[in-house]
DNA sequence: TCTAAAACGCAACTACTAGTTGACATTAAT
DNA sequence: ATTAATGTCAACTAGTAGTTGCGTTTTAGA
């Protein structure tokens, strides 16, 4: 998946990309040290001062190759965000829903902390080109799913009554916190994050015990 | 506050900042149309495409002219920001807090659909360079000692308990909605905006009669 | 091993836009 | 009317995205 764009543009000749066809050896090397590469860098500087030479430079490439591969700066950044974000995490299974948000919270607080990350958060949130926008809503969709899981995880097991609404129940115990952390890029203690999870499960168990949520749907309008 | 710009660079010769003297006239004109022809070219092609020359171009102005009162790109688009985001709103007052916030989210949704607002929230979340970075923070600040205030007047006439955290109230009853709708232009309904604030309101209840967040301070670590 | 296709390196481009500068014109307040 | 602030114009500089032609290296596969 971070091997081969389909960008809009076409890149030139015998250079399109092989079809299907995995290219081994020098390719791959390539590949890899240009998207760690545009991690680094992006990193360093952030989206809007990366320099598609600097990129090459750093990975020992020339410019033209990476031109040829990625016809754009927002593709080759989308491609990397894409590649960082492979790791399938595993979910946090601690027993309980409180206890599960925690730690996925706290992970999220820690790599938010981590260098490596801060650039590439703020090319998910400074995204201004369509492909990157593109990467950015797949990942929030990605991050979203993973919370519904959890919290359907536990409504099944009994811990949330079933007219809890999954989706909405994972917005409230993680939207505040994400928005300061991702959006803002403020600090969060541990202390708010339980808050939030405590004040968000207890909401749940009240309205859903008053016959709330139940069939609500949030889709388009 | 949207006249006089104190950038890093200054502008040169006899330009400079008239220290405090207002300029009415034709200067006062020249200020009001380019801070106008500005958001609409924020809102026709966003911050990363705005070109300087087109905006003197809609302003009826000279590019040099804008570079003279506006260093940089970043300053004119933090200034303009700034600019429209002046309107002291009124609180929401409809006795309750839960109408309050029903209200007040409601404007913002309404808000973010109308094309005007679409390029300058565009501008806020894909901040790049640290001035319009510097708006961006300040109206979040803004906005959130505006909820703060909401929920603190609720609880002074009793309708939450004291004990409640007035901020942590205001993220919990704004931030999934927010989220939804600046950090990722979704369109939310209704009844999502109602469920947020009941599930948020009845929690801070719950968790306060358990003897909950009382002394929390949520500042920097 | 040999060959053709695919991929890379290099250097010299084009194009666009942010920001600058100096000479000159206009405005507004004293 | 004088003068200082401000605006206009045109012609700059500089940085970076993206391109192109051509020669060299690598890779797949017969």
């Amino acid at each position: 998946m971070s091997t081969a764009v389909a960008g809009k543009k076409q890149a030139r000749g015998s250079d399109r990309r092989t079809s299907g066809v995995q290219r081994q050896g020098r390719a791959a090397k390539v590949v890899e040290s240009v998207l760690k590469a545009t991690g680094e860098e992006l990193n360093r500087v952030g989206y809007a001062n990366l320099r598609v030479e600097s990129v090459a430079e750093q990975a020992g490439v020339n410019k033209t190759t990476i031109y040829r591969r990625w016809p754009t700066k927002a593709l080759l950044v989308s491609d990397t965000l894409d590649s960082h974000f492979q790791a399938d995490r595993e979910m946090p299974d601690t027993g309980s829903l409180r206890n599960d948000f925690i730690e996925y919270l706290g992970n999220m607080a820690t790599l938010s902390r981590a260098a490596m990350w801060r650039g590439i958060l703020s090319a998910l949130s400074g995204r201004t080109d369509p492909e990157v926008e593109a990467v950015a809503r797949k990942l929030y969709l990605r991050e979203r799913h993973f919370r519904t899981r959890l919290v359907q995880r536990a409504i099944d097991r009994g811990e949330l009554p079933r007219q809890a609404n999954a989706e909405l129940v994972g917005d409230m115990c993680s939207a505040p916190v994400l928005r300061r952390l991702l959006t803002f890029g403020e600090i969060v203690k541990q202390d708010y994050i339980e808050a939030v999870v405590d004040t968000a499960l207890a909401g749940t168990v009240v309205v859903a015990a008053r016959g709330g949520v139940d069939n609500l749907v949030y889709g388009r309008d």
